[in-house]
RNA sequence: GGCUUGUUGGUGAAGUGGCUGAACACAUUGCCCUCUCAAGGCAACAUUCACGGGUUCGAAUCCCGUACAAGUCACCA
């Protein structure tokens, strides 16, 4: 058998959309399982829509993703080129559209494309479903010649006869039959030369040796007709891969149009690359163990096409969330700091606080980097709160209560020499036997009373560590004034 | 409208005729742990697999119909 050969084909329209970046994984998935190639080409035959900076998305995604391509662009495997237009330099598509005229499989086509919308028009209007019955299919070969010589704009046309069916087999949808009488007899080659998506991506697979098309299921009915040329040029077909949708909600799928979520908006957010990748491949594919967290590697081996499901999968926020909070707090310290270095400098700019320490409290509790910035603004910031905040239930601590413990915490702390969370934690417990109360009586209204918050990353102590003496001393002087003012009041 | 496909809980899903009185995970809710938050632990959460028929001793699983949804019917991909 012969080695397995994918594709991931966008066309550089924007920026990378979830969708577009799972089809990307599995056809690189259906490679990788069999030690297979994966093949990155570039479909920009429609000049129209051509976006400026599209390809740089496209790879540095697949980049960002770890999903190198074995053959692509500037990385040639002796079917190149990759990119379609400089295909249609070299003068590719034009060579099998007219190999295919010859084979029956297609035909010139002279018509007017505006009179065949009106056609389309008023049959829409009417009702009726339209199939354009090409009047150039009768046009002798002198004919033709003649009126391409004379400089007559035409287009190639996919040749089909209208009894009959087509049928394939789906590696994940199964048997698809379609009658040839609803076969529209599509463009192939444009007026300006260059091939459609229905006839490239036939020569491309082709010419490229992909033995597996991966793609979503929108081309799940029009398969036939691409089955159809390559019948007509007798190659042999490949299989087929049809993707369920990823869906934006019940009804809508996941799109660009939308300006739905996006891979680089994802990540902007703080969602790390391989949490997205994890999370989108349980998206449509279940795998056998009840395993959920897998690195690309362990995609590789886990994947397989009979998991794949069929229904369109509703693109689930917060379990993206759930598994970003597991990548962040499986990874180690040191990989950490750097993970989080901007959002901490985004939260944190006062130099004198030790970052090290402030990734450490951060390190178990940040699911998404976006939320670390106002988890640690009141390093930065101590404004006055409400003392309200010293009320809480649960804690049997009010501010009454909160007054007498901070006094007290205030006299400890300024005799405490060694700075460190030892030392604080010895000191806070000692406070807590001397005063007879819980360990919430006193650590509670400290956290509030230096932080300024109801709640923080990190206990008292962690806070009071890294804040420094003189700046804990100075947040707890501010919050007993405050707090012995309102009282008197 | 024609054609193609799909339909298990709020979400991802397991399930291929009896082991499912429907796994697991996310979310939600409650309890526990705990100086807050988070994390962690425990528990609750589909009398039922869109609906209606049929086949069968037995169906979420097979068949038919209905409904709903998505895709497609471009000189877009």
């Amino acid at each position: 058998m012969s080695k397995v050969r994918t594709r991931f084909a966008p066309s550089p329209t924007g920026y990378m959309h979830i969708g577009n970046l799972r089809t990307a994984l599995y056809a690189y998935l259906v490679a990788k399982h069999d030690n297979g190639d994966f093949i990155l080409r570039i479909e920009d035959t429609d000049q129209a829509r051509e976006v400026e900076g599209a390809c740089d998305i496209i790879y540095s995604t697949l980049n960002a993703c770890n999903l190198n391509y074995d053959e692509g662009p500037n990385k040639d495997g002796g079917v190149g080129p990759y990119i379609q237009s400089e295909r249609v330099k070299a003068g590719i598509y034009k060579e099998y559209a007219w190999k295919l005229v010859e084979l029956g499989g297609a035909h010139v086509c002279f018509c007017k494309s505006e009179d065949i919308e009106a056609q389309r028009e008023l049959a829409n209007a009417r009702g009726e479903s339209f199939l354009y019955h090409d009047p150039c299919k009768n046009l002798s070969k002198a004919e033709i010649q003649k009126r391409i010589d004379a400089g007559e704009p035409y287009v190639i046309r996919q040749t089909i006869d209208t009894f009959g069916s087509t049928s394939y087999t789906d590696e994940v949808y199964g048997t698809i039959t379609v009658d040839n009488n609803t076969m529209d007899e599509q463009i192939l080659l444009k007026s300006d030369g260059f091939p459609t998506y229905n006839f490239a991506n036939v020569i491309d697979d082709h010419l490229m040796g992909i033995t597996h098309v991966v793609r979503g299921n929108e081309y799940l009915s029009s398969t036939p007709k691409y089955n159809l040329m390559y019948d007509a040029f007798g190659w042999n077909q490949p299989k087929y891969i049809h993707c369920p949708p990823v869906m934006k909600n019940e009804h809508e799928k996941l799109s660009k149009r939308n300006g739905d979520a996006s891979f680089q908006d994802l990540v902007a957010k703080g969602y790390l690359p391989q949490a997205i990748l994890n999370y989108i491949a349980l998206l449509g594919w279940s795998p056998e163990t009840e395993q959920e967290i897998y690195s690309l590697d362990e995609l590789c081996v886990a994947f397989n096409v009979q998991h794949i499901g069929t229904s369109g999968a509703i693109f689930d926020i917060n379990k993206l969330t759930w598994m970003n909070g597991v990548y962040l707090r499986n990874m180690d310290l040191p990989t950490y700091e750097t993970t989080i270095e901007p959002w901490l400098n985004q939260g944190v700019k006062n130099p004198n606080y030790d970052h090290h320490l402030i990734a450490e409290i951060l390190h178990q509790r940040v699911n998404v980097l976006s939320e670390i910035p106002e988890m640690i603004d009141f390093f930065d910031t101590f404004p006055q709160f409400d003392t309200s905040l010293y009320t809480n239930k649960k804690m049997k601590s009010n501010p009454q209560m909160a007054l007498p413990v901070l006094i007290k915490s205030k006299e400890l702390l300024e005799n405490l020499n060694e700075w460190d969370y030892d030392h604080l934690h010895d000191l806070f417990m000692d406070q807590v036997a001397q005063m007879g109360l819980k360990n919430g009586q006193v650590m509670f209204p400290v956290r509030v009373a230096i932080s300024g918050k109801a709640f923080t990353p990190g206990g008292c102590m962690e806070i009071a560590h890294i804040l420094g003496k003189k700046e804990t001393l100075a947040r707890l002087t501010r919050s007993i004034e405050q707090l012995e003012t309102e009282l008197n009041q």
